[in-house]
DNA sequence: AGTAAATGTTATCAGTTGATAACAAAACTG
DNA sequence: CAGTTTTGTTATCAACTGATAACATTTACT
């Protein structure tokens, strides 16, 4: 419940554009980002016990200042959160996937090409692994978020595509194989930008191979998949 | 080099059966292992930020103590870091995996299915994630384990199988589709262990499908890569 | 048994932490 | 321009941090 209510109190935050009637008070919003950007770097480098003080010094502040804007070391926090994983979640991705003028091959490509250019870069990828270590639950509804949208998507296009039923539910086990190319490019950008590993240079030869294992075994694990439910009366919709 | 000199430094540390002449000093030893064993229990919830105190509470003993045995907390630190890393790895392994009276299919099944027994559960999985937010370092030496134990292995013996000459040099393109279904396995560990999500429950399976899905594109890559390297002359061998 | 080394505890330090209160300067409002 | 709100700083707190020194106890060896 308490990953729901997350989910529900931080989607209208997505769009963040619209400007208010005047310009008043600007310059206080804006302080308000400038603290939340510090705070982002600064717990990006060594986690969320990084101090308030350092963050002030970034900002170019004194330390009691941050808590006029955020009552709470956790407050900032969760502002830190909001803007790592909504800045970068573009709504007009769940859409681009459902268009079926195009293959369900060339619509995932189009978007993976596009997730990982927006998503892997050091700030927001260290971010993300430590507020996963940290605290799973904001973590878990992002993760839920890729699930619905991105992977259940890939699914279930794809199935549509082959001429099977199209099927709303996805069992865990028929999604796998899709987080299995999605982990594994997480996984890339864990080495690249986290490790500082070397890796193959091309990301969207990658994301082009990636695809092609997909859709090598996904015929099968759907058959196996219709098989078991075909025998299986009771699931849920979630 | 410095990842370098960690490996040779580590690796005698692997086999630690052998008994002391006397069992002189045994519960000395022993007390050390708890103190290792509570702060990679405590780092792994709470990060490598975590307290001293917390620690030798755990043991049952003061705090100063722990001094006694690790003069600083780095050292502690990286105490922890030599368990987790090498208690966990099988010598074994690497021989198996050369073992060319079985299919590559069949070695390198049975090698994951053995990996993620032993790697796959929570605290291990933690601390390697802390640890190479901290300092990248060490994941990189285990990295470089996994690559050239594992998934140059993967390629080799598979190009081999498919009748293409017996070439050790291995490019990052090239090992990157082994990277992948690595990446993907690792994800699952994420997911599950550290964001307690539902994933697929038969892990068997995923890692036969992932198998599927690598050796479905292999010989493209491959050929890929083959068809690159006849016109590069210069290449290294790192 | 007697002594020295090894193992443990108590007391304490200086530095850092998140957070608060009191005060100062700036900006907006009438 | 006077007064009030907003935005900022200084000073300070109590709790906690890694680490050290001095002292106590246990263990091992002759």
């Amino acid at each position: 419940m308490g990953a729901t209510d997350t989910m529900t109190d931080l989607t209208h935050l997505v769009e963040t554009d619209a400007e208010p009637k005047k310009a008043r008070r600007a310059t206080t919003e804006q302080r308000a980002r400038d603290i939340v950007a510090a705070a982002a770097e600064h717990f990006s480098e060594v986690g969320f016990a990084g101090s308030t003080r350092e963050i002030a010094k970034r900002v170019g502040v004194t330390q009691p200042l941050l808590y006029r804007y955020f009552p709470t070391k956790d407050d900032l926090i969760e502002a830190v959160y909001k803007t790592v994983y909504l800045e970068r979640w573009n709504p007009a991705w769940d859409e681009a996937l459902k268009d079926r003028n195009r293959t369900t091959r060339e619509r995932f490509e189009t978007f993976y090409r596009d997730y990982v250019e927006t998503t892997f870069t050091p700030i927001p990828l260290r971010l993300s692994y430590y507020a996963g270590l940290r605290d799973a639950e904001i973590n878990q509804w992002y993760n839920h978020l890729i699930e619905e949208l991105i992977l259940k998507q890939l699914v279930r296009e794809h199935r549509v595509e082959l001429g099977m039923p199209d099927e709303a539910y996805v069992s865990a086990a028929a999604l796998e194989p899709a987080w299995q190319i999605h982990g594994g490019l997480m996984h890339y950008g864990w080495r690249k930008h986290i490790l500082k590993l070397r890796v193959a240079p091309d990301i969207e030869q990658v994301i082009s191979d990636n695809l092609d294992m997909y859709f090598c075994i996904a015929e099968n694990t759907y058959r196996r998949e219709a098989h078991i439910t075909e025998t299986d009366i009771a699931h849920d919709e979630n």
